[in-house]
Order: structure tokens, then sequence, then C-alpha cells
DNA sequence: TTGTAAGCGTTATCAT
DNA sequence: ATGATAACGCTTACAA
């Protein structure tokens, strides 16, 4: 599987560089004749273009770049296979970027991509991230920037989401409806967007059913699964502890249903829990975990859509929107099994 | 954040392009004077290689490629993480590829990877692949490639696997010692190397515990979430019925735990559970799940480090060998549940 | 010690 | 309709 380029299709035939280049890319001024043999020599070598030589050139990369926090998450590694789907259909490949939670990561991952000359890029925010100036550097070179799920306000770019506050909301007034009145809220880093409208759905389903919102109830960290434990704690001891958590993530739902067990507090007798994680196997746990999921696949799918359609129609405008897709509330507990669609 | 080159320090200082290169990467035969100059102006550009030039020059691209079949599973993700903290350390860059378990998309990202020129690639097989001249096209460019996982007995390559042997000999050796007769094998497809060594281990240990191997208990295939079900029952329907499953795959694990939980078959009076499998809340399951459990992440990571100690040191041979990493056997049992429960 | 020029694979701009 | 040439950013003989 030898690798052949321009040159020896050329020096095959008996053309030059140029008039090869020219008929495969079925330029109309090349005679038709001609075109079919370099058409047929091309195909008989297996010739490739040089995706490299192309990139150096400045034409189209044919590459979408990746920067998210971790690869190895529920949400995330659902939302890339969606994205490398779509980009696969489209002919792009993707490259994969982890910033690992770190702003400085994130600025050296912006970086490559953009000296590996990315037609486009795709971002969630790590958590560190609060300036984005890299990002605004991005936009200034003209190259296309969708973000999904951690998204910054501060940029004027498409946005794909999940419905946070939506979810949020549906979530606490569920627990609200099932007869709970103090519900703690454990969350991420308090400047994430999707904290803040998590934050917010949370909130707004509160005042809407005449709940007090309480500071007290709130947690915002990144925990350690060892440091669920001593907050639920703390939490219980509280003068008025609560009768109900509702995470914001992955490991604050297992870690907090794991404290719970731990602490011989029956879900959902003595507390309540629901969690907003993408965990697969929440029918299957004990007790089975109630949960708000985001649909990363297809997160990640209108992303890279988005993403591609601005790579390819530079020319037009096309609409900057924040594309807010439904999460799923799911209800579950040891008897049955119900889903409520938003 | 303007992107300079090298001919913007060229420019700047009065100098040729071919100095300054030299300069920048601190060849001998240049002036102390002129060396410190340039980099102070490269510093103070913040100018930086670009990757894409460098490739096509033929030198390193510091990149590698891995392909490997689903990013959105347990067990790869974890690897990605390992891989990717070993390649940024050692400042190289992953490009990520999914053959989707496809054959087809298999040999296309490898041609992919090569045309963009990685200085090495990580795979791991796609279920479908059995012919491996793709890999042999790769070895012969004198790219190296190194395999962790899903591995080929046909490529004297570098391999990095978990202990599949041991960990089914551990699992199986643990259901007999527990008084188990006769032990179903669900696994995947036949001609993967993990199934293969799984097996081995499953009827070693049947055999030098004196149990028959009867073929009838054994299971292949690729298995959706609604097909464990009817298999679980046809084996319960055996003239001879399992007294316990030893399944090979996440998928196979939690879609058998649900088969016999939908039937109220108890865990393990009923029947005992093992399942090899990465997912990390097997112990919140109900019932807990057993697991043989491989280091993902260690399985990457040392599939990284030899790939890039053969790509930087391709003038000395390096030993090619297989390196097998222990699995470890988990047994949880549903003692602490019920304890919870009362 | 530094500069010149060729070359990596491709395309765009001029010729012819 | 086709060819010659320059250019993308960088490295490396070879000259000076």
């Amino acid at each position: 599987m030898e690798t052949y380029t321009i040159k020896d299709i050329a020096r095959e035939l008996g053309l030059s560089t140029s008039t090869v280049s020219r008929a495969l890319r079925g330029s109309y001024e090349i005679n038709p004749e001609t075109k079919r043999l370099v058409m047929e020599c091309a195909e008989r070598l297996n010739y490739r273009p040089n995706p490299i030589a192309l990139s150096l050139k400045g034409s189209a990369s044919r590459a979408i770049g990746v920067i998210l926090p971790q690869v190895a998450n529920y949400f995330f590694s659902q939302a890339i296979n969606g994205i490398e789907a779509i980009a696969y259909n489209r002919g792009y490949h993707v490259i994969i970027f982890q910033s690992q939670e770190s702003y400085e990561r994130e600025m050296a991952n912006v970086q490559q991509a953009m000296s590996r000359k990315v037609d486009g890029l795709l971002m969630s925010l790590s958590s560190e991230t609060s300036d984005v100036t890299h990002l605004q550097d991005v936009l200034d070179k003209n190259v296309p920037l969708v973000l999904f799920d951690r998204v910054s306000s501060e940029l004027n770019v498409t946005k794909v989401v999940a419905d946070n506050f939506g979810g949020a909301f549906a979530a606490t007034e569920h627990l609200i409806r099932s007869g709970r009145r103090r519900i703690a809220h454990l969350t991420i880093q308090p400047w994430l967007s999707i904290t803040q409208e998590r934050l917010a759905g949370y909130r707004a389903a509160l005042e809407q059913n005449g709940l007090e919102f309480d500071e007290a109830l709130i947690r915002y960290g990144t925990f350690g699964p060892d440091e669920v434990g001593p907050m639920v704690d703390e939490l219980m001891h509280l003068g008025s502890p609560p009768d109900a958590f509702f995470t914001a993530s992955d490991r604050l739902a297992v870690g907090c249903l794991q404290a719970l067990r731990q602490r011989n507090l029956h879900i959902p007798d003595d507390v309540s829990l629901i969690g907003f994680t993408n965990l697969n196997v929440a029918d299957l746990l004990d007790p089975p975990l109630s949960t708000v999921v985001q649909p990363a696949q297809e997160i990640g799918q209108l992303a890279a859509e988005r993403l591609i359609d601005q790579i390819e129609r530079k020319h037009r405008a096309l609409p900057i929107e924040t594309v807010r897709i439904p999460t799923e509330l799911v209800v579950r507990s040891s008897t049955r099994l119900e889903a409520v669609k938003l």
C-alpha cells in the first residue's frame, strides 16, 4: 500500500502536476479524456490527497477540533460519539483534546488546534475557565466555533446545551410534589453556565411553589468521592436538615447515594434523591436512582452539525443561536418506573 | 494573539530563516549572541512552530493516532485518559479515531492517520477485524505501532493487555469454590483475542477443578440490551441449567443482571454472577455486582509509554513484548445490603 | 557563523 | 486545455 502523490500521477501520464490537480478536482477547463485518464490512474494507484499538504496550503483540513474537560465521563464520551458520527458522515475528522479541567491546558489546546489548522472548533469549557479571550482570538481568526454544554455568555457564538433550567425545575418540582420541603442542592463550580442554569431552575421551582430559597442548603465545589459523605453529614446536622437532595453531576449523585446508604438513610422514605446524570445503569442501582438525563449524543450531533454548517457556508452569515435540548426526568422507585418528558 | 512564523523573526532581526531555524533548535554552530536574540524575539512574539509544516517536511508531527472501537465505553474512555496523560507529559498530541466496530472504518482510519503523518499508532481492533494487512502496511512504513486490549497474534508488535486469562480463571475458580458446578459463559465475538483468552481462563479453571467444559453453556455474540434476556431463558431451560454466569463485557454483565432480576432469580442464592467489566458503580447495584476489573487507565498509560519510547528511539531496536497487566477480582455480596434493609 | 536554495504535496496565478 | 511557477512554514545540504 504505497502512498502516491499528484507528482506520481503526472509522471505516469506525462502531464503536469497542475493539470492532474485540476483534473482531480473536476475543473471544467480540462479535457474530458484527460480527466478520465487521470481519474483512472488515481483510482489504480489508490491516490489519496495529502491532508497535511492541503492544510499547509491553507485550504480546508477537513478536521474539527474538540476540546473538552475529560473523555472518561458519561456525558462527554457519549457526546463525542455523536460528534464523531456526524463528522464522519460529512467527511471530517475529529481531533480530541482534553483540558483536564485546567485553564492552562485549555489555552494550550486551543493554540494547538489552531496550529493544526482545524476547520472549526467544538468546545466545552474547563471548570477553571472564566476568561475567554483565548476563544475570542479564535473568532478573530475567523475559525468557526461552537460551544456545547459548558458555555460562556461572553461569546457571541452558537451554543448547544441541555435544558438545564427545565431539568432542574422539573426535578425540584417533582421533589416538592412528593412532599419535600427542604431540598438540598449539591452542585459544581458556581461560575459555570450549567451550574447557574440548574441553580436557577431549582430556585424557580422553589419560589413558584412558595418555598424559601435557603443558601444553607446549597453546596458548591469539586468533590472527591470521600468529600461527599462529610458534606451530607454537615447538611443532615443543620437545625432544619434537608429531606431531599438534588445533585448536579454524575459524581455527586453517586457519591450522595453512597453516603446516604452508608448512613442507613432510606430513599425515598427518609430523604429523596434526584441526580443530574447520564449514568446508564441508574435503574439497576440500589435504590434505583431518579435522574435528569441529558441527551448527550444528540447534543454532540447537533453541535457538530452546526459547526460543519458554519465551516461549509462561511460566505453566508448563519444565525447565531443557543439551541436548548430538552432533558428527561426519569423518576425511579423500587416499584415502578415512569418517564416524564419535559 | 497573532501567529508568527520563522520568517517574521528573521525579518525582525535581519537574519535568514535558516539561521533562525537553527537558533531555535539550538544548533551548536550558531553565535550564542544570535541565539539569545532569536530566543528572546521568539519568546516576545510567542512564536510556535507550525506543526503542519513540520509534518509536511517529514519530521515528527508530535501526534499519535489512537484507533479504537468506541469512545463511549467504560474501558476505552478510561484508557484514553491514560493515553492522553502520558502523551501530554511527553509533548504529544492524541488524535482519536473510532472504528465503530467496523473493519471498513478501521482501514479508513489507518489511512487517515498515516496521511496525517502521526508519529505512531495505538490501536485496539474492531470486532470485525480478522485480516490485519492494513496494519502490516503501517509497520512496513516504519511507523511504530502498539496494540492494546484487542490485539492480533499475527502482528509482531508490542502489545499491552489485561491479564484476561488470569481474570477469567480467578472469576471461574471463585464461582467453583462457592459451590457452583454449571457456569455459563456469555461472551463476545469468538475471534477476538480477549474472547479467546477469557475463554481459555474459564476452561482452565473448570478443568483444573475436575469440572466438564460444556459448549452448551457458552454463548458468543454481539448482544443488544433486549437479546440477553432470551439467551438467559434459553440457558435456564437447558436439561441441566447453569447455576452461575460469567460474562465477558460491561454490556453483557449489566444485561444479564437485569435479566436475572426481572426473572426474580436471586443472586447468589439461585445463580451467581461475575462480570468482566469496568463499570464503576458495581458496588451500588442491586445486588452488588462482582467484577473482574481491568486497569484501563494503566493499560492506556503503558501502551502510550511504549509507543512513545519506540517513536523516540527509532534507531535502537526496542524489545517487542506483550505486557500483561493483572486484573482485579472484586467479589461483592449483598450482606451489607440486607443489613441496610433490616 | 550565516546565507542560499531546494524540497515536502498541493493549489492558485499566470502564462502559453 | 495545459504547463510553469510561486507559495504555504520549515529543515537541511551546500555555499560563502
